[in-house]
RNA sequence: GCCGGGAUGGUGAAAUUGGUAUACACGCAAGACUUAAAAUUUUGUGGGCGUAAGCCCGUGUGGGUUCGAUUCCCACUCCCGGCACCA
């Protein structure tokens, strides 16, 4: 026998396949349609590394096992290649980021064949060519006309030194990544998208889709959607108005002060009256340099400033309350200002205490309260309204409505969810196809000249302004106004990363298109993706942003469905060999290039299928794939063992193939993978097995090590490929067995383990479990006081 | 801090979702084969006590529900993902 040679084997068939593209899917094929997507990925410098493959190899199984059983699949690939990475490295090198891409994706497709993902290779996309973009432009453009697309004064972080806008994550602990240098916030008029229209069907349609239940539960905490009321506070001697959004209006008698954010308008409106102002915007520049989550981190010491000589009226009982401003409250959510209610909200109530303002409870969980109970941490619970005038004694959340309509406010939903912030001022993105003109306005750019294509420039460095850098393209900057063709110019900012991602699955149904940007038959036969897998990390952004995307682009009669993925299950990340996550600056990435040549890909892939449950995070381990190496090479001697010579399998094979086809689409392949060893064991532990028997073990192993199932059907005497094999069905009568062991318990514990008959009768089974010497030992200078026999399960004894 | 996950032998993990905890692997130990090593193979392997039969303990911690809890409930500790310009 020759021995297995990985190397070689993987070699031919990865040939054999480049050949015959078995992967290929065909469109409006009669057979049942199943589009399988992972995240396309970004093809970052460092190459592919063991992570990114986990969830190729994955849905792989599922793509070829479904293959089998008469499915027509689609399982693509593509790249996300517009971003941050490629352009810092651009910035350092003055390589032009499309060579930078070109390499860097070579390399990918390269390291992603030699494992032998089934992927369907002609139908590749990226993100960045011309001939893609042209497309995401369009849909911009489609955003713009409806009114979805605008823009806004929004903060960014910027580094005072290198005197550029920074992602959050270039911030560390408010100095700048590179240079080390301060950041602070500031204003930017950025392009936005209206994401928050369409909050209430991201939330609702959530109800339509098959995510597992913790990516719906994230996705519902982020569009954050809360019922409450606005109510309008006066200001004393002053006409402005303070507008606050509430969950609680019945607690609206127990307001005892309010609070604007920072950054909210009426500050600087009402300069002249407050006293304090110097004050007030030393505050305000502090708040400038603080980030979100140290902004709003409950538990941490609350500040803030109050605005001297200024006062506002509780609209419920006429009090005149302090007015602060405090960084824990946001200017982008609800009306950025709140009514304080130090008694029923927590944080109210540390602020309260910090500044010594009155705590005024107006719920208590009893009525009529003998006294107010002095509190130290706020009421949230339910009860009845005191100090409410004639509010009192009605419960809490029947007041609501009614305290909102006595001081004339609005019952309102709101979402936490903020619009999109789209502009990016960098080079290495779509150009927002828009143009600026004096007289128009913005103008979109005309959809027959799409696309607007990247310039080619030399400098990637933002201006001192902040601007993009191809404000320095001053040729491609510099054109006439299509609507009335005076001299115009050219919007610089740029897409961010998530654009080219939030519709590449519509591509993949008609990647070559150049009328649309897929064709409508293409869209109807293929959309939605049946199931989408792709890592945790993306469920509040890219999930949300691109089911944002497609209900737009549904409302507008071009894609057929209202969601665009019908399953969505996650992948666990793999880390270093120490647990710790991998990255290049801690040179503890491992490479799969490395271990396909010792082990080989069919061991990478059943290394990585086997090696834990597939949504958790695990930590790589190569001194454990040598494990399912021997399992490969066990199954590769047993070549050897198949004759005529036949002994009934049945059974255990019956069980094998449920338990590998059930397991395989719960992605429960570390189990899947156990059973096939428990399989080639069985077989292993006999002199020889049938043909027939050798093959559906062959068969069950294709999905996982495709090239080495091959290689042995094709040795047993097979002309035509294994991928041409149907996926063995199995009789579960036969997997029923009619004798068992079942365990006997003496209060609790197990004692004794007795054979019965699945079908045997109660009194029967308790007599045997009764009579049993290990289980008499602990019952006989005791009571029986009960006997329980659970069908198939269990004999529970219970004395005293 | 907030939202979502997770914690089981020396290690990765399994457990039909309330019914015999540790399947399948890795590692380790002893044996076989070999001049030897590797490969292969056999046996053993949660901890403690015991010659043994067996007993006690044991699924992050502390409580609870139940005849019975890794599984359900309450409180907590630690780890991972996300927190809106990383992808």
């Amino acid at each position: 026998m020759e021995k297995y040679n990985h190397k070689k084997i993987e070699k031919k068939w990865q040939k054999r396949w480049e050949i015959d593209e078995p992967y290929k899917a065909e469109d409006f094929s009669e057979k049942e349609k199943s589009y399988l997507l992972i995240e396309f990925p970004y093809p970052s410098g460092d190459g592919l590394h063991v992570g990114h493959s986990r969830p190729y190899i994955g849905m792989d199984v599922i793509a070829r096992k479904r293959r089998a059983e008469g499915k027509n699949v689609l399982y693509p690939i593509g790249w996300d290649a517009f971003g941050l990475p490629t352009e810092n490295y651009a910035l350092k090198t003055g390589i032009h980021p499309k060579e930078v891409t070109k390499k860097n994706t070579d390399t990918f497709r390269k390291q992603i064949k030699s494992l032998g993902i089934s992927f369907d290779w002609s139908r590749e996309i990226n993100t960045t060519d011309p001939k893609y973009y042209k497309w995401t432009q369009w849909i911009f453009l489609q955003l713009f006309k409806k009114g979805l697309a605008y823009k806004a004064s929004v903060a960014i972080n910027w580094c005072l030194s290198c005197k550029i806008g920074l992602a959050n994550e270039e911030v560390i602990g408010g100095r700048c990544e590179r240079c080390g240098g301060e950041t602070e916030k500031r204003q930017k008029e950025q392009w936005m998208l209206a994401i928050r229209k369409y909050a209430e069907r991201l939330d609702k349609d959530l109800d339509d889709v098959d995510y597992i239940e913790s990516i719906k539960i994230q996705q519902r905490n982020w569009i954050g959607k809360s019922n409450g009321a606005e109510i309008e506070f006066r200001i004393k001697n002053n006409k402005s108005r303070i507008k606050v959004f509430t969950t609680r209006p019945d607690t609206l008698f127990g307001s005892t002060y309010m609070i604007l954010a920072p950054e909210h308008k009426l500050v600087q409106e009402l300069k002249s009256q407050i006293s304090n102002f110097g004050e007030i915007e030393k505050y305000i520049d502090d708040t400038k340099k603080k980030t979100e989550i140290e902004r709003t981190a409950e538990g941490k010491e609350k500040t803030g400033v109050e605005l001297k000589g200024v006062k506002a009226i509780n609209p419920a009982n006429k009090e005149e309350i302090p007015i602060y401003i405090a960084d824990y409250v946001m200017v982008g959510y609800g009306t950025g200002a709140i009514m304080a209610v130090p008694a029923h909200d927590q944080r109210d109530f540390e602020f309260a205490k910090k500044f010594d303002l009155p705590i005024k409870m107006v719920v208590c969980p009893h009525y009529p309260a003998p006294t107010c109970p002095v509190l130290d941490e706020a009421y949230t619970n339910e009860g009845h309204l005191v100090v409410s005038g004639e509010f009192d004694g009605m419960e809490n959340d029947e007041a609501g409505g009614k305290i909102t309509k006595f001081v004339g406010g609005e019952m309102k939903t709101t979402y936490k969810l903020r619009d999109w912030v789209f502009s990016r001022q960098r080079y290495w993105g779509e150009p927002i196809p828009i143009i600026h003109c004096d007289k128009c306005g913005f103008v979109a750019v005309p959809e027959e000249c799409l696309p607007v294509e990247l310039p080619d420039i030399k400098d990637y460095k933002p201006t001192d302004s902040g601007e993009s850098p191809l404000v320095k393209a001053e040729e491609w900057v510099n054109v006439k106004c299509p609507k009335c063709n005076r001299a115009g110019k050219r919007e610089t900012d740029v897409m961010p990363n998530w654009a080219g991602s939030s519709w590449y699955y519509l591509r993949y149904t008609d990647s070559n298109n150049d009328k649309a940007f897929a064709d409508e038959k293409n869209l109807k036969y293929w959309i939605p993706v049946d199931w989408y897998n792709g890592g945790m990390e993306h469920t509040t952004l890219h999930l949300l942003y691109s089911r944002f995307w497609h209900k737009f682009l549904y409302d507008i009669k071009v894609v057929p469905t209202h969601e665009p993925y019908q399953k969505r299950t996650s992948h666990g990340l793999i880390l270093a060999e120490g647990g710790e996550k991998m990255s290049k600056s801690k040179g503890n990435v491992i490479n799969p290039d490395e271990i396909v040549e010792i082990f080989g890909a069919d061991a990478l892939r059943m290394y990585e299928m086997f090696m834990g449950p597939f949504d958790q995070a695990i930590a790589w381990s190569t001194d454990n794939i040598v494990g399912v190496r021997r399992f490969l090479e066990k199954v590769w001697r047993l070549q050897e063992k198949v004759s005529d010579n036949k002994f009934d399998f049945n059974i255990l094979l019956d069980g094998a193939i449920k338990k590998v086809g059930d397991d395989i689409e719960a992605m429960k392949f570390n189990t899947a993978v156990s059973s096939l060893m428990i399989l080639a064991n069985a077989y292993d532990a006999h002199k020889n097995f049938s043909k027939e028997n050798y093959s559906i073990l062959l068969i069950l192993l294709a999905p996982f090590a495709p090239h080495v199932a091959e290689e042995l059907w094709e040795k047993i005497g097979n002309k035509s490929s294994i991928l041409k094999e149907k996926w063995p069905e199995y009789d579960i009568s036969k997997t029923i067995v009619d004798k068992v062991q079942i365990a006997v318990q003496v209060n609790g514990k197990v004692r004794a383990t007795v054979g019965i008959l699945v079908d045997e009768d109660e009194e029967s089974v308790k007599e045997k479990a009764i009579s049993n010497d290990n289980v008499k030992k602990w019952t006989e200078d005791k009571e029986i006081k009960k006997v329980m026999y659970f069908k198939g399960k269990i004999v529970s004894i219970v004395t005293n």
